[in-house]
DNA sequence: CTCCCGATAT
DNA sequence: ATATCAGGAG
């Protein structure tokens, strides 16, 4: 109790506020991905990785027309596949992953995307931001924090974690986060990161967070 | 930790 | 020129 701390170091803003004031600023938030069904799903945020959902949704839109189950994506080569993927970048990975994935889901899971993290994890190109992007938006389970680049940036400004590793992350959003308000949480904090609370050029000065966050500079 | 891909923002 | 982009695998 002796410990003096200077001012610089200021408190983590409270997570129902910052919640009540994301809900309000962006209602119904959502994913931006488009999909119709979960294979669909699980293929563009396996696309997603370090690319933006705008490239991602330009190359979805003609390819799950011409894939529609894992048996369509074992049926080109590999190199078809990737140039049918090639915008979204890290298009070599993607397509092995893709076609591991598919292969994988006719094996081990009957052709369908299966609703638990411990088997959507061990699909190939899979790892828990992809399964709980999955579990939330297509199957409606709300067990984890989506932790991705977005979620861990803005988890670390707003003083909700002193981790970076993103599961390290998700251990301490985990308690402070009502698991029905997870993926919608998930969901608030990406697309406030998209739009102000930016990596390179964070916005404070136009953040409803600012007064209670304790990176701001405003 | 590095590599994977290339477009875009700063 | 360099950091970053809805990451994951080796």
């Amino acid at each position: 109790m002796t410990e003096r701390r200077e001012q610089t170091e200021r408190r983590a803003a409270p997570f129902p506020e910052v919640f009540a004031r994301l809900s309000a600023e962006y209602p119904g938030a959502d994913t931006e991905l488009r999909w119709s069904d979960p294979l669909e799903l699980l293929v563009a945020v396996i696309l997603s990785a370090q690319s933006t959902d705008v490239r991602v949704n330009a190359v979805t839109e003609s390819l799950f027309r011409k894939y529609r189950s894992p048996e369509d994506y074992l049926a080109v080569a590999q190199e078809e596949l990737e140039e049918d993927i090639r915008p979204a970048g890290f298009f070599r990975n993607k397509a092995k992953a893709i076609q591991g994935m598919a292969r994988r889901l006719i094996e081990a899971h009957d052709g369908e995307v299966p609703r638990s993290m411990e088997d959507l994890v061990a699909l190939p190109g899979v790892g828990r931001k992809t399964a709980n992007v999955v579990l939330g938006n297509a199957f409606g389970i709300n067990e984890g924090v989506v932790v991705d680049t977005h979620v861990k940036r803005l988890a670390n400004r707003l003083g909700l974690t002193e981790n970076t590793d993103p599961e390290k992350v998700e251990r301490d959003l985990l308690p402070l986060v009502p698991e029905n308000d997870r993926t919608v949480f998930s969901h608030l904090l990406i697309l406030h990161g998209r739009r102000v609370c930016k990596a390179r050029k964070p916005l404070c000065e136009a953040c409803v967070l600012s007064d209670l966050c304790p990176s701001s500079r405003v």
